[in-house]
DNA sequence: ATATCAAATTAAGAATCCATAATAATATCA
DNA sequence: TGATATTATTATGGATTCTTAATTTGATAT
């Protein structure tokens, strides 16, 4: 039987490694909110139960066993909280602490008669892909707003991160799911870039543009 | 923060203690499925924290502070239960398994919020009450089947057991909640019970019959 | 009252996962 | 290139919860 805490690892792992990029101790630490030197002792025995790749000082990357398992993980993280959201009406910024209870419990009839219940969704309320029972993501087309130049267009459709101050604030500048939002400009000065939401202009950090999702208006 | 672990202990001396009878440590590590040492063990850690009265070789009984605790975590299995059945549609003698799991997490949102999307239900899916915020059961004048006399005649209420092996036996002789049932006769013997189901009878252990709730038919 | 058996407790230690402190490897930059 | 800063690793140990083995307590029956 596969741990909390070692699912927990794999899941953070998969999230931080975008286009399969190898993942430092440093990165994981950070993310588990746990000391490197735990991290470093940790990863050697996730290498040994054959879940990741790992030379010492080069950091890790998920073998396919451990990337299926952290996808399940996504999986029912992000199927928790499209339930809690459009089952239990709680908004899309409060579900990340309780789907994070939830994502771990193990039982395969649960989460496919949830999946059904849910009418097979294939976006969470943030906006990310749901996996769905094989592990595949569906396709999207969306980029992160500071891919778009001075002028583009496009429409909100999800965000990268589920950080609880990041959603709030997002949600009070009124920039939701749906959302179009045009570039003003961008900030040489320290990457900021200015957008227009709602007829409004607001400037966010590239940091905060990183992590939001737009399908690119195309004209 | 409580952990799993003690929850689970307090859930299960909880359960337990019918009329605040006293509980042994050997009926706690057969419960948990752990050796008496390890109970022993914990018995003493529960007592320091203020969540049982204890005093060695005489058994245990809930504080207020441990009864508490208790109350919620069987609040939150019989929620979960009933949702999985009512809204997932799980069998009833399959949730149990995933009701242990689901009791443990933490959000007293979640508990509110699943509690009214339920419809506040009293009773879960095996019959048992279920208690409100306050730790309030539901009134019930059911009594277990052992306790009727030849000839008396009852409706099933409920269960007194998750038991999976239990709940496919009472499945297999068409023993469910709202069956109208008839003691046939009490064998001295072995104490065990003939009841009369659909017409047909069965010869139960005392038990069994101890873990089945009927309403007594008034005549 | 004492022998005997069951129940409960204690002591020692294993597994898991975290931390602190010391050390080693790698990266950076003048 | 060599000094220094950053990053990663190892060694050691603590908290939690379990086990096994030895011991103590309590209950029962003659």
């Amino acid at each position: 039987m596969i741990s909390k805490t070692v699912e927990n690892y794999l899941k953070n792992i998969f999230l931080l490694s975008e286009n399969n990029k190898v993942v430092t101790t440093n990165e994981i630490s950070k993310k588990l909110k746990i000391k490197a030197s735990s991290a470093s002792d940790m990863l050697k025995k996730l290498k040994d139960k054959g879940l990741l790749n790992y030379e010492k000082y080069n950091g890790v990357s998920l073998t396919v066993k451990g990337k299926k398992i952290a996808t399940t993980i996504v999986r029912k993280h992000r199927l928790w909280e499209t339930f809690l959201v459009k089952k239990l009406n709680f908004k899309w910024d409060e579900v990340h602490e309780v789907a994070e209870q939830l994502e771990h419990i193990d039982s395969e009839k649960l989460v496919s008669l949830l999946d059904n219940y849910l009418g097979y969704p294939e976006f969470d309320p943030h906006g990310d892909p749901i996996p769905n029972t094989h592990g595949t993501f569906p396709k999207t087309n969306s980029i992160a707003i500071n891919k778009l130049k001075i002028n583009e267009k496009g429409t909100v459709m999800g965000v990268l991160q589920d950080n609880k101050e990041f959603l709030m604030f997002l949600n009070k500048i009124g920039l939701n799911i749906g959302s179009f939002i045009q570039v003003k400009n961008i900030l040489k000065f320290d990457d900021s870039i200015e957008i227009k939401i709602n007829k409004k202009e607001y400037l966010i950090t590239l940091e905060l543009a990183r992590n939001i999702l737009v399908k690119k208006e195309e004209n």
